[in-house]
RNA sequence: CGGGGCGUAGCGCAGUCUGGUAGCGCGGCUGGUUUGGGACCAGCAGGUCGCAGGUUCGAAUCCUGUCGCCCCGACCA
């Protein structure tokens, strides 16, 4: 039977009539094609209608409804789909169970929220702290520019004109029609453009801040929004508006400004590995992926579960593009005016997208704890008002000591859930939203002087531990955290890494249907390289600038055969 | 910007083919029973069916237009 005529049985008022518990629905099961895809499907596992399954169901397919069970039986995973069923899916519905963010009512942007927003406060923290270290100060930038900004540099006009936010008027006036429009009257002589990077409005005030070799170098960060206005977006990852954090420094010497910008890199790479327990490849872009503008741009890559790669963070040697264009000189010591060399570097929140796919599993987020919004969280268990009573100063008590330990030379970050909820519906939620530690404190803990701790990155219930225990050494599970979370992310890619040599292998290893990962290979720009990794929709991510794996010396071009010095990282990216 | 899909209660959807004035699940609230675990029973609240025209005695349903969102491509942090 057709899913067409047989879709009529099933649904309308069969289903939407309601469709009684214990009835079941003789949807042809035995057919493959004829199943739940699960995603959308809110039955969960009472669904009728299960795996396997390969091809595309035309929508809801959530018909037919399992005898009734003593218990209701809940889904093995908190999120569905699975990482397995559909990568896509899993990870918008992690942003969603994690309480990450949300859509807005502006198209393409979101909302982030509180505990989103936390896991930025704490990204930004630990980055400030560093480009403090490291001579930099932080300012702040207009958000408008003026359009004609944007034409000085020729290659940076042509990377970001086609998708920027432009303002036009500057004042409102009813439409005659009960709404309002842009006031005729009120036309801005020059249009604004919405930042959607700030090289050239940070690069006009420099030049006024630039006279002699006496006022360089210039280290200068900001923390601000941007918008670049993406035709498809995705959350965290490519979202309308993002917030992000852009470094621009101005150098006497070519010297000190590629030295420079290779710092910043290995300030980003230090934070992912080491806050985020990201593994990253530090790298060269290629000439096609580099930022408009640059003279050279380097990146920090990382690889996702499913094993696509994502540009965490960036470095731009500028060279003196910007310094020509927007006329940033400078009188030396011996007297002659010169061009000054100029960098930018830059994270966004993209770098959250980029954790919640490196760590999350099936059953929400997970936080590592360097950048958890709350380390801990106790959930106080009890049944009648004397027990709630004795468990919750318990509890107080344990929070407060455990407020006085530290971890990575911060205070651990401690939460009580005292929220009249159920306990079942408490744990999961915590979980989906990827605390690093569960303590969980009853009656009999009380009496024990014990507590219940279950760790997120493991897959086990926990296990009783004694409070002295549990307090004298939460720093060091915090860190073991830390440290299986960065040790499994590597290993993965590690697994997914290959070095490949012939053009066979490459096409085979990038196929239709196969699992994909990092190919390291020979390679020279140029049209049979872009033809063919536009053929396997790859791209080159970067030339590593440590010596990786194939790190074999000079060899020849896998698309042209012409002699190549060093190899490159080819993957699907997001 | 091309191809496809979808706008009905806070969320997920049925109802549209074959017009008769709106329903289910979840969530919310209230009461009760439970509870070392994502509970159960009962009741309540909640929608000008995206918007604007048209056809009709009558439109969520048919026609025209329009706006928005999602997916797949092309482009990108």
């Amino acid at each position: 039977m057709s899913w067409e005529t047989k879709r009529r049985d099933i649904t309308g008022a069969a289903f939407g009539g309601r469709l009684q518990t214990g009835e079941w629905e003789p949807l042809d099961l035995t057919k493959a094609g004829s199943a739940c895809r699960g995603g959308r499907c809110r039955l969960g596992q009472r669904c009728a209608i299960n795996p396997p399954y390969d091809g595309p169901l035309p929508r809801h397919a959530a018909f037919g409804i399992a005898p009734p069970r003593s218990r209701p039986i809940m889904p093995k995973t908190a999120i569905s789909p699975s990482r397995a069923e559909n990568y896509p899916e899993w990870y918008q519905q992690v942003v969603k169970a994690a309480d990450l963010a949300e859509t807005s009512d502006v198209r393409g942007c979101m909302v982030i929220k509180p505990w989103g927003y936390a896991l930025w406060e704490n990204i930004q923290r630990r980055l400030d702290t560093r480009f403090k270290e490291t001579g930099h100060e932080n300012a702040y930038f207009p958000l408008f520019i003026p359009m004609s900004f944007l034409e000085k540099e020729a290659e940076h006009v042509e990377g970001f004109a086609k998708e920027c936010a432009v303002v036009t008027h500057h004042r409102l006036e009813p439409d005659g029609a009960g709404g309002l429009r842009p006031a005729p009257s009120a036309k801005l002589e020059e249009p604004l453009i919405v930042r959607p990077t700030s090289e050239t409005i940070i690069g006009a005030t420099f030049a006024r801040w630039v006279q002699s070799y006496r006022d360089l170098p210039i280290l200068i960060n900001q923390w601000a929004n941007v918008v670049r206005w993406e035709l498809r977006t995705r959350m965290f990852l490519r979202t309308t508006e993002f917030l992000w954090q852009e470094g621009h420094t101005v150098h006497a010497t070519r010297a000190e400004a590629e030295e420079e910008t290779r710092k910043m890199l290995e300030v980003y790479a230090d934070f992912a590995e080491n806050a985020m327990a990201m593994p990253v490849i530090c790298g060269e872009k290629t000439a096609g992926e580099r930022f408009p503008g640059a003279v050279s741009t380097y990146s920090i890559e990382a690889m996702m579960q499913d094993r696509k790669a994502l540009q965490a963070g960036t470095s731009h040697f500028l060279g003196q593009n910007f310094a020509h264009a927007q006329e940033i000189k400078f009188q030396s010591q011996s007297g002659d005016i010169e061009y000054a060399w100029t960098t930018s570097w830059g994270v966004s929140t993209r770098l959250i997208g980029g954790l919640i796919m490196t760590h999350a599993d099936d059953d929400g987020l997970i936080a590592p704890p360097k950048l958890a919004p709350a380390h801990a969280v106790i959930l106080p268990i009890y049944k009648s008002d004397e027990e709630r009573a004795a468990v919750l100063a318990y509890c107080q008590a344990l929070k407060s000591e455990l407020e006085q330990q530290h971890y990575d030379g911060e205070a651990v970050r401690v939460r009580l859930d005292d929220r009249d909820l159920r306990g079942g519906e408490k744990k999961w939620q915590w979980v989906k939203r990827g605390v690093p530690l569960r303590i969980e404190v009853g009656p009999r803990d009380v009496a024990g002087d014990s507590t219940f701790v279950g760790r997120r990155d493991s897959d086990g219930k926990g296990a009783a531990t004694p409070r002295a225990e549990l307090v004298a050494q939460i720093g060091q599970t915090l860190d073991s955290i830390q440290q299986a979370l960065f040790d499994r992310a590597r290993r993965a890619r590690d697994e997914a890494s290959v070095v490949i040599d012939t053009l066979a292998d490459f096409e085979a290893f990038f196929a239709e249907g196969q699992p994909g990962g990092l190919a390291y290979c020979h390679f020279t720009e140029g049209p049979e390289m872009e033809a063919k990794c536009k053929e396997l929709k790859v791209t080159p991510r970067c030339v590593p600038l440590q010596p990786l794996l194939g790190d074999d010396g000079p060899g020849k071009c896998l698309f042209s055969g012409a002699p190549s010095q060093r190899r490159a990282v080819f993957a699907r990216s997001y």
